[in-house]
DNA sequence: CTGTTAGCGCATTCAC
DNA sequence: GTGAATGCGCTAACAG
């Protein structure tokens, strides 16, 4: 039946004219005789024609396609992101190509400079320093960051970490907390940030952090962690956590070892996913604003293949949610 | 600098070989005497020449690039799929092209159609029903759908939604209920097989089933639908929700009217979401294995694609997940 | 084993 | 306005 698909050549012939012709029209490049447009349509109507994309993009260059490298695919955090840099691509006609790390920074480079031959950009949010991270520089496609950047000479999209955790801090010391512990993930290069903000307000107050360290950012890592911290010599009265899914794994465990929240301690963690509104109590969070982050870091990158001059950084401001029930007031 | 990128051309003239000697050396095809290996090998080296993908795709027609097209990659449910599915592609080679229809089915032929030419093969998650879906077979390119499908001849691999939903029935039954509700989203074509399942098992008790219908299969669906259920003139003993997501934003809300579950109600979802576990009291619910059916998915497609024969329907066993606090026993 | 020769389907000069 | 010619970078016969 249809052995071969049409080619720009079957429509130019049937239509009597040049593929130069039909390939100008289609494209809109430039308009022709009433007559030679309407033989052009109906033959591509009557053949059934459609361009073939990857003719097109060897000639052209372009795939319109946007690359997106994720740390774990299956955190809301990272969903959100991809929920909005994929619509800003998909309405500005562009596809991604999603590329899930999980965790695992070995092969990262190899990938990515794979995949720069395949799209037209990328956005890439990596665990790398950013002394590991100069060949990305080198790649000879428009890339777009997430986190900030000190040296490396590339747009990025950051949210407030520093800021976020401040106010968590601040939050929770205007509440009477006084033994501030943090759940962390050294891993991460956003730990700092929200490290160095607690610190800032807790110096302040001349209060000591009490940090614990997870192995991954994760439910699982959250629960598995939080006997040490509840059932330690000095319990905490609160404990920030590096993320909302290690805030849903220590609460749910603390229930389980009969820890009251906020009672015992008081919790908060990072990102607002969505599922922090629905645990009992609900999570008092910062929101990251995951999906406008993904839809920005689009925004910018789409500006930047356009030509467009962009700015080196983009700062989404954090938002604190306060669900009270996570986070009582200490006497 | 690196005006234009080395072509094969480059590498061959530079090692004095032909062009053709360069391809079949670097895709494997055939091996050459020691020198002229060497020899490439160095010019390659030289030249930190790469294959370019585009130009090779267009040879070849094959892209290394598998379509997948999910309803929503924010639902949990979905992003396990996706990771599922990318982690077997990622294994032998292939790369993702992510759709996400966002539950809006009016283009979802037109994109699915342009995504064919650019894959080597497509994964699909539709609402469509399987009349309005003929035109997927003639897609030029291997396609498995999620889901069962009577008639169309596609390969799918499909989760036994109706043994599930017996599954859950049969269990609140057992426990006593009589009043059961089920919270369904009819626009989903599994919304039936569901509600079949139910419908056996309460049939065979001579037990009436409540149905209340969703918009969305979200979390605030299932919260604003909770006061319609719980506060209306014969609350159910038992409520089953299409999924997990509804199943949490029902507890919250129920939560916040002052009904207690499970002493008021129980509450079933589908799934398993990893944040049931983590809610309180944690979700009994049916795990529909939503990861090992991406990974399956992709197995199979990658199997059509090498012309392997594959079986029409791939049926993935679900597994009911007993987490006896969302669930109460009835005198 | 190695090279020659054709294209793949399309966009793009540059003529007319 | 329109078309003939050229080539993108690569692979696929077919020769030798």
């Amino acid at each position: 039946m249809k052995k071969t698909a049409p080619t720009i050549r079957d429509v130019a012939a049937a239509a009597h004219v040049s593929t130069a012709t039909v390939s100008k029209f289609i494209n809109g490049a430039q308009r022709f005789s009433p007559k030679v447009e309407a033989a052009i349509e109906s033959a591509i109507a009557g053949l059934g024609y459609k361009s073939n994309p990857l003719a097109k993009s060897m000639i052209t260059g372009r795939t319109n396609t946007i690359g997106l490298s994720v740390l774990d695919i299956t955190n809301p955090h990272f969903s959100s992101i991809l929920k909005g840099a994929n619509r800003v691509a998909h309405d500005q006609g562009f596809s991604v190509l999603l590329v899930d790390t999980e965790e695992t920074p070995s092969r990262e480079r190899r990938t990515l400079e794979e995949l720069s031959r395949r799209v037209d950009g990328m956005i890439v949010f990596s665990r790398m320093r950013e002394h590991e991270m100069t060949w990305m520089t080198e790649i000879d496609k428009p890339l777009v960051f997430f986190g900030s950047l000190a040296q490396l000479p590339l747009p990025t999209v950051a949210s407030d970490d520093h800021g976020g955790a401040y106010m968590l801090a601040q939050h929770l010391r205007m509440l009477g907390h006084r033994r501030i512990a943090y759940l962390g993930f050294s891993k991460s290069r956003r730990d700092e940030e929200r490290l160095g903000g607690i610190r800032e307000s807790l110096n302040a107050a001349g209060l000591e952090l009490a940090i614990f360290d997870a192995e991954a950012p994760s439910l699982a890592e959250g629960e598995r962690l939080c006997s040490a911290i509840v059932l330690g010599s000095q319990r905490p009265d609160a404990l920030i956590c590096y993320n909302d899914l290690m805030a849903l794994g220590f609460m749910k465990e603390a229930s389980n070892l009969g820890i009251s929240i906020p009672q015992d301690i008081s919790v908060v963690g990072f990102d607002n996913i969505p599922y922090g509104k629905y645990t009992t109590p609900a999570l008092t969070t910062v929101d990251l604003q995951s999906e406008r982050m993904g839809a920005t870091a689009m925004e910018k990158l789409l500006a930047v293949i356009r030509g467009q001059h962009v700015e080196k950084l983009t700062k989404v401001a954090p938002q604190l949610i306060l669900r009270a029930s996570t986070v009582a007031r200490r006497p």
